[in-house]
DNA sequence: CGGTATCCGAAAGGATACTG
DNA sequence: CAGTATCCTTTCGGATACCG
């Protein structure tokens, strides 16, 4: 069985969401990576993603299933059960996410000092 | 010197426009691309990007100053030139920027059929 | 549990006109 | 040439409350 996802999967203070990129909407990134263990549930991503609202969780749930990014599949069960999972096509997507993460980690010093060597000049 | 950018160089109905992905803001990455060959005057940036604004392209510019992705030399001339040019760090967004079109020239299909296979069902 | 409905505020981007 | 100034629309995401 997959292990849960912990709370603090993502940094309240990520410096990521400094960083100038962006998959899919705000959400959908963590999203890809929540699923790269396998197949969750709802409620089970709003562990880690602490802060969205279900509207917008759904939202993001709706747009990436559009987009052939996961699937979600409802057992039909009381009470009702949906499981999400990344298909191949988002599971592509996790190499370019660790790229773009690669890049932020190793060039997040040097964009903070950009800005603040032009806050100060200014 | 440096050949002159084409106004076709990002087609108006380019497949990325609907792809999953955004470094920066809306016009970062293409900016990124215009400067990759040397530096770019105002203007000659705003042949490729055809539709942007004088503000907008503007404020896209200071913030990519701002965030050391490019410098501003602005010629002691009259009439003025100006010159934008990558830095080492904006120059380092191009192999992230190669690999996110990468990623949407090899799955376009993919996500355009996903999308026809979703509208269908539902 | 897995959502939906409604309302709202902030921000991004564009249209248009003007300037040193 | 290289922008700025205003105004305006659209979109995104969040707050809150409710439902099968």
């Amino acid at each position: 069985m997959t292990a849960s996802l912990s709370p603090d999967m993502f940094d309240a203070a990520c410096p990521t969401t400094v960083m100038p990129f962006q998959i899919g909407d705000k959400w959908t990134a963590m999203v890809v990576l929540c699923l790269e263990g396998g197949p969750r549930r709802f409620t089970e991503l709003r562990v880690p993603l602490r802060t969205v609202t279900p509207k917008v969780l759904s939202a993001t749930l709706r747009s990436m299933e559009r987009d052939g990014l996961i699937t979600r599949f409802a057992y039909d069960e009381n009470p009702p059960r949906v499981e999400y999972a990344l298909t191949p096509l988002g599971r592509s997507l996790l190499t370019l996410v660790a790229a773009a993460r690669t890049w932020c980690t190793d060039h997040l010093d040097d964009l903070l000092e950009a800005r603040a060597a032009f806050a100060a000049r200014d």
